[in-house]
DNA sequence: CAATACATACCAACTAGTTGGTATGTAGGC
DNA sequence: GCCTACATACCAACTAGTTGGTATGTATTG
């Protein structure tokens, strides 16, 4: 509850250790001494701002929410005027975010509900809901591009929403899975260039580019 | 180096158990002594069959990849004659198989490969090669399928079949997030069907079903 | 054939180091 | 003086891995 965004106070830096060491090395095996030295911090700091490991999981997952969704909540694709453009133009934008090493531009909520799913129900609705949340922000837009075509199919505007998000989770892993020599970033590319050609199909746009 | 297989030994209920309890909770959070437990050894037969945890991480990809591969190798998919009719058919069986339990459908390399492909390079290449080659062994049909219709695509026939993989591994994902009393293999199944209308799309073939 | 030699498969107890978590102290603002 | 926000010191439980040992097979040799 507290406010007046300052300096970095050490919750914060525990919140940001946390995205990156956790993307790095997973959940499980990142430790509590680790992110406090990561961010800085005494473990005291930590388990003043924390009661357990489970519940900074839980505000890592909610801090990765606000943060994307603040990035996605300005990011240009919103300017396009036409419904399906700014849902094509959002999977552009999700492709041009597979920049850099694996770890930064892979899911924080993707890599912890793996390890949590079963043993922390509380991170995993943490993750449920960032995912959730994130594929709801398309619904609008995809019903639109159907009621503009007059579609009436047997999928729903949201199992297409979340199919996308499947598609980019599903990538993560490929790119996780290739040597670091290799190019991680292309083979999640490829996959995001089927699942545009998909949605250019679904609606009946000519598959645009040679990419 | 293998013998007449008679009954259980250590090694393989180790690798039996290994399946099921990494898919539970994850590599890292599987200890040896939970792995020992579940396999009904000691923890001296343990390090007598492998040298590290690390170790048995890498013979539990290999042996999933064994497991699975004949399974597949066995489904009556490959008895239909039209190439398209066999890669379809897959997708149908890969479906059919979301059942039961989320630990029971869920794949074990795409969840050792995000938690150790920083960490364990040797378990990140285990995992890369059982993904890399199930999804070659459908290549030559997908490859048989374009050149029957005179494709000459941007894409290539192994993106696609890594494109089904990534469809796969991202919807064990959103499964995963679901809370246990939802329909977590629903979800899972919706991608699935997305998954196979693209291909349909892809191929000129009319989307078949209602599912 | 039997004795020796060695290998494989496994077990129970132990260890050194790590883990999440706690107890207690303190500096600075109100 | 009291609360918040940390820091320091510490611990009990757990962790992967080790040790010394046993039981059972198998190949060899006299």
């Amino acid at each position: 509850m507290a406010r007046s965004a300052a300096k970095p106070d050490a919750r914060s830096k525990l919140l940001a250790a946390a995205l990156s060491v956790i993307r790095t090395k997973g959940y499980s095996a990142t430790t509590v001494d680790e992110l406090c030295a990561a961010a800085g911090v005494t473990k005291g700091a930590f388990f003043h701002h924390f009661k357990t490991k489970d519940e900074l999981g839980v505000a890592a997952a909610d801090h990765w929410s606000e943060t994307t969704g603040a990035m996605f909540a300005a990011a240009p694709y919103h300017q396009l005027a036409d419904p399906l453009d700014r849902f094509l133009a959002y999977i552009d934008f999700r492709k041009a975010l597979l920049q850099g090493g694996v770890p930064e531009f892979t899911c924080l909520v993707g890599t912890m509900v793996q390890e949590t799913y079963e043993t922390a129900p509380a991170i995993r609705d943490a993750c449920d809901r960032s995912i959730s949340r994130h594929a709801a922000t398309l619904v609008a837009d995809i019903e639109a591009a159907m009621a503009e075509r007059g579609m009436t199919p047997t999928w729903t505007a949201q199992s297409l929403a979340l199919h996308t998000q499947a598609v980019l989770q599903g990538a993560f892993i490929l790119a996780k899975a290739k040597a670091k020599d290799k190019n991680a970033a292309g083979v999640a590319a490829d996959s995001v260039d089927h699942l545009k050609r998909y949605l250019e199909l679904l609606f009946g746009r000519t598959p645009s580019s040679i990419t």
